[in-house]
DNA sequence: TCTGGGGTCCTAGGACCC
DNA sequence: TCTGGGGTCCTAGGACCC
C-alpha cells in the first residue's frame, strides 16, 4: 500500500476526433465539426458544434436540422493515431511514469517531480497543458489529485482547456457536488444500488464507513470507495499494453435480415476481420464466440472450444457454422453479428499436438501469409471467402465502401497530420 | 442515451478432487 | 450414506469503460 501523498496528472483531449480535424485542416476551425459520418450518429463534436447543441450520440439527420454549416466527416483513425502518439511523448517529457489509458486520455504520476521541474506539481500541470495546446494545435483538460479517480473528477471539471487540482482540502467540496453515478467506474446499475442505501452524491458515498463498503461492495467498488478517501489504490500502468485477452467484430446491418445466407455471411466476415487482426498481432484463439442480435436487441450467442489454438478462418468454418446453425431462428429478423476470438495465445507459443496434420498447417500457414501479402498491397479483402461474399449484395453503405479514391485520400490524410507535427513518413499500423 | 464498435475485469456457482 | 471441510478450475453473466 502506497502511504505518502501522491501527485496523479488525468489528462482528458477535448473534443479529440473533432480536434485532430481542425489541426489538420486549418479551414475548419471556428467552425462546428463533428465526426462518425460512417457511423450516423455523432462520434465527437467540436465545441462549436456543441454550442449548438449537438451532443455525442446525436443522430445525424438531426445534426444537419439544428446545425445545417456543420462540417460532418467520416472518422480518421490514422490520423487519430498519430496525435494520440504524440500526445503521450509530450507527456512522457514531463514524468516517465505515463499510462496510455485510451486514445485520447492518459494517466501519469507526478509524485516526487517539483524538484526536479523546480515548480509546483500545479504548475508542472499547467506547462503540460500549455505544451499540448502550442504542439498539438487544440486543447486537452486536466484534472491532478491524490488518486486516479480523483484525477479524473478534476479534469472532467473544467472543460475544455481546464485545470483543476483537487488537494486533499478540496475533495469534499468537489464530491459534493457529483452525482455518485459520474464517478469512473460506477455506472447506472451501480447508481440505483448504492441510491438503495441513501447515497445520491459521490460525497455521501465516500462518507460510508469502510465497514459499509466491505460488506455491499465488490472489489472495483471498494476500490473505488478508497480512491474517493484520497488513498491511492489504483497504480498507474506504465507498461504498454502488449497484448490482447480477446479480438471482436461486431457489423449491425439496416434493415434487419431475415435471410439465413446474408446473415451467415456477416458472421463470416466478422471472422475474417477478426482473424487478420489476429494474425497482425501474431496471436491464435483457443475459444470462438459468436453472437446474434435480434431486431428488438435481444442477443443470444454461443462458444466453441477449438482443438488448437489458430487464427485462420478456414480452420474455424466448421466451427462457426456449427455454432450459427444452433443459433439461428429461421423468420427472425437479425440486425448484428458479433465474432469473438478469446484465450488468445502467442502464434509461436503453437504446439501441434499429436493428432494435428502438420503438412495441412503448414500449408495453410502459407496460404495465410499470401492472403496477407495481398491484402498489404492490395488493400483489405483482396482475397476472400466464398462463405463472407454475400454481405457485398445490400451493405453499400460506407464502410463497406473499397474503392480505391477513400483509400488514397486516407493516405494523404495521414501525410498531413505527420507534416502537421513533423513526422516522417512512414507506415503506422493502427 | 432507444442503442456503434471494441475492449477489460470480477464474481458466483457448479464440477471435481482429496 | 444426511454426510465434514477445503481446494482448484471453469464458465456464465454482469458491469463498466472509451
Amino acid at each position: 500500500m502506497i502511504s505518502f501523498p501522491r501527485a496523479i496528472l488525468h489528462l482528458d483531449a477535448d473534443a479529440f476526433f473533432a480536434s485532430c480535424e481542425q489541426a489538420v485542416n486549418p479551414a475548419l476551425r471556428g467552425r462546428p465539426v463533428i465526426t462518425g459520418k460512417e457511423r450516423g450518429i455523432v462520434s465527437a463534436a467540436s465545441y462549436e458544434a456543441k454550442a449548438r447543441g449537438v451532443t455525442r450520440g446525436m443522430r445525424l439527420f438531426e445534426v444537419r436540422k439544428i446545425c445545417p454549416d456543420a462540417v460532418i466527416l467520416p472518422s480518421d483513425y490514422e490520423t487519430y493515431s498519430i496525435f494520440s502518439l504524440r500526445m503521450f511523448e509530450i507527456l512522457r517529457r514531463f514524468t516517465p511514469d505515463v499510462e496510455e489509458y485510451s486514445i485520447d486520455e492518459a494517466f501519469a504520476d507526478l509524485t516526487g517531480l517539483r524538484r526536479f521541474h523546480r515548480a509546483s506539481y500545479e504548475s508542472i500541470a499547467d506547462s503540460i497543458r500549455k505544451t499540448m495546446a502550442a504542439e498539438l494545435g487544440f486543447t486537452v483538460s486536466v484534472g491532478v489529485s491524490l488518486t486516479k479517480v480523483l484525477a479524473k473528477i478534476g479534469s472532467k471539471h473544467r472543460k475544455p482547456n481546464g485545470l483543476t487540482i483537487i488537494g486533499s482540502r478540496d475533495i469534499e467540496e468537489h464530491l459534493s457536488q457529483l452525482p455518485v453515478g459520474k464517478i469512473w467506474g460506477i455506472g447506472p446499475n451501480t447508481a440505483a444500488y448504492l441510491a438503495k442505501f441513501g447515497i445520491r452524491t459521490a460525497l455521501d458515498f465516500a462518507r460510508r464507513p469502510e465497514s459499509f463498503a466491505d460488506k455491499a461492495l465488490s472489489k472495483p467498488y471498494r476500490e473505488i470507495w478508497h480512491e474517493l478517501n484520497g488513498r491511492s489504490v489504483l497504480p498507474v500502468i506504465t507498461e504498454p499494453k502488449q497484448s490482447y485477452q480477446s479480438i471482436s467484430k461486431a457489423k449491425t446491418f439496416t434493415p434487419p435480415s431475415t435471410d439465413r445466407e446474408f446473415v451467415f455471411a456477416q458472421l463470416a466476415k466478422n471472422l475474417e476481420n477478426a482473424c487478420i487482426k489476429a494474425r497482425r498481432h501474431n496471436l491464435a484463439a483457443q475459444r470462438l464466440s459468436l453472437f446474434l442480435r435480434q431486431q428488438d436487441f435481444r442477443d443470444n450467442g454461443c462458444e466453441i472450444k477449438l482443438d488448437r489454438p489458430t487464427s485462420y478462418p478456414a480452420e474455424l468454418f466448421n466451427a462457426l457454422h456449427e455454432g450459427f446453425s444452433r443459433l439461428y431462428r429461421p423468420g427472425t429478423p437479425y440486425r448484428q453479428t458479433t465474432v469473438v476470438l478469446a484465450d488468445l495465445v502467442a502464434e509461436s507459443a503453437c504446439q501441434y499436438t499429436l493428432f494435428d496434420d502438420p503438412v495441412r498447417i503448414e500449408k495453410m500457414a502459407r496460404l495465410y501469409k499470401a492472403v496477407d501479402s495481398l491484402s498489404a498491397r492490395f488493400g483489405k479483402h483482396t482475397v476472400q471467402h466464398c462463405a463472407s461474399l454475400p454481405t457485398r449484395q445490400h451493405t453499400q453503405h460506407a464502410g463497406d465502401r473499397g474503392d480505391l479514391s477513400h483509400r488514397r485520400k486516407d493516405l494523404i490524410r495521414g501525410e498531413t497530420a505527420r507534416r502537421c507535427l513533423g513526422i516522417p513518413i512512414g507506415k503506422i499500423q493502427i
